[in-house]
DNA sequence: GATTGCGTCACCAAATCTGGTGAGATTTTC
DNA sequence: GAAAATCTCACCAGATTTGGTGACGCAATC
């Protein structure tokens, strides 16, 4: 069975070129061509293609919006941005909304053909540089973790343990992830209870997680 | 001023290796050559080193809790994870615990020298292979995050109790909220568990959070 | 009219958590 | 060098949570 491809792209020039590019390769198929995020909300749940390829500047709205909306209808479509600026937020919005893949528009047509065949077999096609873009704007949401004001007065090591806390970890877990006894880990919580005036480890999890 | 780098990696072979190469490099500095979690935790701190070239598989511990704590100690040090597999979870965990680079132990020595200059410049340095597998976790996350398959199973009433839980009121308090008995709530609380797939209340509230 | 899903309650055992006391070893600070 | 802070561990008691079994009434569904 062929894969079934949808274009969402307002350009008319690159939209006939990916078209053609499409047509002539053996195992791919044109689902539908749209010119404006309205029209591909329209068409394109009917259509159920396994992949849409979508231009993020629209006339109507924005590509990711699109893009948040067809894979809520249909999760198993994929969903390929192709735009010509590697702008992070952009990116980092696109992979939020669900897309699969993150092309440049001047990207080859071999590029373009390998990376829809990669996408159906799971991956994440993007350039290199793309990659790192993004690896470094998730590196930087982790990084601000780092400061707010309650909990200032947690030592590192209670912070730490806080920080497991805040992902389900039981004591025991803890105590076996940092190498400690389950003694020690219970003293330290009683301290980041204390601290941040709670009684009861969902309370600190819940004080932890608004900080952020 | 040249860049100081200290060295965590248990392998003499390796270690000596990457020592020469720091040696030899006009402005690097070798700072500090620990063979173990532990003597890198009571060393680098005092050092402070600009970078740390860090090894994952220690024999007292894991190369990413050392990072976590060294980080933790000295936000501006930069650390470079060294290994020889490319496992996403670890690579994930990495960044997470504030890595700021990715490298395999087969890299070139220029690849090392080079990516370690980069790093100081805010680069995340990674082969486009690791940046590939880290942005494929990342999607997977982030799909997750979609719409909430597990929460619509929920009967009406189980949300209610999940939603007082999630705002860290203990059992005793719920069932007085809603004047039905402590054992009411907990028989919620275990269907709740059954049907979100977790074992205790703080997974339970993080999985809620979570799909909000 | 039987089944099914939901909400309610009870009893029970084991595990876990909360909170208290005390204390040794280190490191940092003054 | 003394004092304070931090991290570690132990022991303990009571509260809470987790998980299992069973059961009753009610409403909707079939």
């Amino acid at each position: 069975m062929p894969i079934s491809i949808a274009i969402v792209e307002d350009d008319a020039d690159i939209a006939d070129e990916i078209s053609k590019l499409i047509e002539e390769t053996p195992d791919f198929k044109l689902s539908c061509c749209c010119r404006n995020m309205h029209s591909a909300l329209e068409r394109i749940p009917a259509l159920a293609p396994d992949v849409v390829i979508m231009d993020i500047n629209l006339p109507d709205g924005s590509g990711i919006q699109a893009t948040a909306q067809i894979k809520r209808i249909l999760p198993k479509t994929e969903v390929m941005i192709f735009t010509i600026y590697e702008n992070t937020e952009d990116i980092y919005q696109a992979l939020e909304a669900g897309a699969s893949g993150y092309l440049l528009k001047r990207s080859s047509s071999s590029t373009i053909v390998s990376s829809i065949r990669n996408m159906m077999k799971g991956e994440v096609p993007m350039t290199a540089a793309i990659a790192r873009k993004v690896i470094q704007s998730f590196q930087r949401k982790e990084a601000s973790t780092q400061s707010n004001p309650a909990m200032a007065s947690l030592t590192p090591r209670e912070l730490d343990i806080l920080q497991l806390l805040a992902k389900g970890h039981p004591t025991k877990e803890i105590a076996s992830q940092r190498s400690i006894s389950v003694d020690t880990v219970n003293t330290h919580l009683r301290r980041i209870y204390e601290k941040l005036h709670v009684h009861s480890r969902a309370e600190a999890i819940l004080k932890y997680l608004d900080k952020k």
